[in-house]
RNA sequence: UGUCCCAUGGUGUAAUGGUAACACAGCGGUUUUUGGUACCGUCGUUCAAGGUUCGAAUCCUUGUGGGACAACCA
């Protein structure tokens, strides 16, 4: 049943690609069978633009009660790693999508697409060219002017039949000569002007080892693949709309029947302050502007994930930016509200503090430990709650105390009352301050007995909230506080300039913080929100000896916004 | 001086010939033991000109602007 007929009540909004098939589907186009394929290239790492495409591969599949393959487009030996692939397939998992038992490889179909080619060249549609590489560019012309003929174009079936088996054997040179598809040299398309299907290339495939010195191109590779798989729709990005007619010309002379893929392509994404090409990103790596492909500032996935990003802020982050055939920038700030959105829901309240300032309780007893319940998430009644120990001497945050803060300051200052959240309410009495510095170095409260939170007595309301550690019982932690890796919104936009100018210096910044006792126990991928602060999850090299966490993205604050 | 694709508030997306709307961002407010969350309000939109039609964001024509294509990469 149509998706559309299928939903009696509002009439579901359906992107452009979900609309063409469901028509598809009502029409029976393939006996309304829904297939769809993820085909990364194993060189390198997934990124949140791969997240785009897998969510609509993989997300079509489920939506019309059909299948999703996983793909590895490796025509390239030169490039391609057994670790990409092994890195893929765990990005691919965490984000919640399973291709089951379907894990293709287009090495697997190199007998095929062999055969395939010798057929061509049988039928008088594919033939040898020993030109150089300069000399077939130099031949094919330009967008605007036609291409001319190969002078081995019209050479003898025998002749190239021969020297196809002599690409393979190692018998030639890679650069010797190539296998040419016979089209159209003056089409207006660049990619019909006798497109080349096979080179050479002697280095030894990761998974095929020496076994072929041949290797099909992407353009002769993957609509066959497709077919063989039975593929339905073959959903790829806008820059491959050119590709397409190619892609036809070879499923048209392959076919047996009336089955044929169909390729459609959307629009890729693109974020501000972020690069996404795999070489820029490389170039992040090899020159250390960042520290690895999963640095928390990369838009890699697993950059995102150490990062503290969940999978499903990413994805809901992609269902809201759709997809078109415009070649859209979306805001960064639409992810940041994704992930604040499931992590407000999901994620434990702690205290933590970054710019630790001690306060002393003048009236508290020295040797007294209270311990304050404290629920873990108001946003989540099931969460529950912990007890944290509550003492004379508390650290709080140095930004919420001021000798002389202006009228909207809600927080701490001289005879000023806050809440201490989950303890008392405190009174500044006076505070200490190193004479040469100038700096604040303790402040000095008393407390009020009947305000413990929880009392009676408790609902007295004062101005500011703050959060607080016990000094006898906080943890000492890591913080790295990340920001946005570019200062401009569109780092590649500048003609003058090269991106990494774009660097913010300031992406990273290391400090120690003091935390509550409660996260001693936190593991690696833990997310916490620091109360007042923002979200932050436990890095990858946090041990039980040295606590690192990273900040995922801070909660929006219009205090600072004022300021 | 080619072919193909695209154009809706600041950003992104919807409206499938019938009242231009939603989200984010911005601004203002209510609630709040997080200056968070939630909630309310507010700002602001069909690239241009013609044509078809009772009626056009939608169809047609022309123009303007943007993008893709000249790897033995994918």
């Amino acid at each position: 049943m149509s998706v559309k007929e299928n939903t009696n009540e509002a009439k579901e909004n359906l992107n452009f690609i979900a609309s063409m098939i469901d028509e598809a589907v009502n029409e029976g186009v393939n006996n309304g069978r829904v297939h769809t394929r993820f085909p990364p290239e194993p060189n390198g790492h997934l990124h949140i633009g791969h997240a785009k495409a897998i969510c609509l591969d993989f997300g079509m599949a489920e939506k019309f009660g059909g299948k999703c393959n996983l793909r590895f487009d490796d025509t390239n030996p030169t490039k391609e790693r057994t670790d990409f692939v092994d890195g893929i397939k765990k990005d691919i998992h965490w984000l919640g999508y399973d291709w089951e038992e379907r894990e293709f490889y287009a090495s697997d179909y190199f007998e095929r697409l062999w055969a395939f080619a010798v057929d061509l060249i049988k039928r008088g549609l594919a033939y040898i060219d020993e030109q150089s590489a300069e000399e077939i560019s130099a031949q094919k012309g330009t967008p605007t002017s036609p291409g001319k003929e190969s002078p081995f174009r019209n050479r003898p079936v025998a002749e190239s039949l021969a020297m196809f088996e002599k690409m393979n054997t190692g018998e030639l040179d890679e650069g010797a000569c190539v296998l040419r598809a016979k089209v159209d040299m003056t089409s207006p398309n660049m990619h019909m002007r006798d497109p080349i299907m096979y080179r050479i290339n002697k280095m030894p495939h990761h998974r095929t080892g020496t076994k072929w010195k041949a290797y099909p191109m992407y353009d002769f590779a993957h609509g066959q693949s497709d077919y063989f798989e039975g593929i339905t729709n073959s959903l790829c990005t806008l820059e491959f709309e050119v590709h397409r007619p190619l892609y036809d010309w070879f499923v048209e002379h392959l076919r047996e029947d009336d089955y044929r893929p169909r390729q459609t392509e959307f629009n890729r994404l693109n974020l501000t302050y972020t690069v996404m090409s795999k070489r820029k990103l490389m170039q992040l790596v090899e020159e250390n502007h960042v520290t690895g492909w999963d640095d928390p500032r990369m838009p890699t996935l697993s950059g995102m994930r150490r990062r503290g990003y969940t999978p499903d802020s990413i994805k809901n982050f992609i269902n809201r930016i759709g997809y078109t055939k415009f070649e859209a920038t979306n805001d960064v700030s639409l992810l940041e509200f994704a992930v604040r959105e499931d992590l407000n829901k999901k994620a434990p309240r702690v205290n933590a503090v970054i710019n630790p300032l001690k306060l002393i309780l003048t009236n508290y007893p020295e040797d007294k430990v209270e311990m304050m319940c404290i629920e873990n998430n108001p946003e989540d009644e099931n969460a529950g709650s912990r007890e944290v120990p509550f003492t004379r001497e508390l650290y709080i945050e140095r930004d919420d105390f001021m000798e002389e803060p202006p009228k909207k300051f809600f927080r701490l200052g001289p005879e000023r009352e806050v809440r201490l959240k989950g303890g008392y309410i405190v009174k500044c009495e006076g505070y200490k301050k190193d004479e040469d510095s100038g700096e604040v170095t303790e402040v000095y409260c008393t407390y009020d007995p009947e305000t413990k939170s929880g009392m009676p007595q408790s609902n007295r309301r004062v101005k500011g909230t703050l959060h607080w550690v016990s000094v006898g019982h906080a943890l000492d932690a890591e913080v790295r506080l990340y920001d946005r890796l570019f200062l401009d919104e569109n780092p590649l936009g500048h003609k003058d300039k090269d991106f990494l100018e774009f660097i913010n210096p300031e992406s990273l910044k290391i400090i120690h913080a003091k935390v509550e006792p409660s996260l001693a126990t936190a593991k690696p991928l833990d997310y916490f929100q620091f109360q007042r602060i923002g979200y932050f999850n436990v890095d990858s090299d946090s041990t039980d000896e040295k606590l690192v966490f990273n900040r995922t993205v801070g909660l929006r604050d219009s205090w600072a916004k004022r300021k």
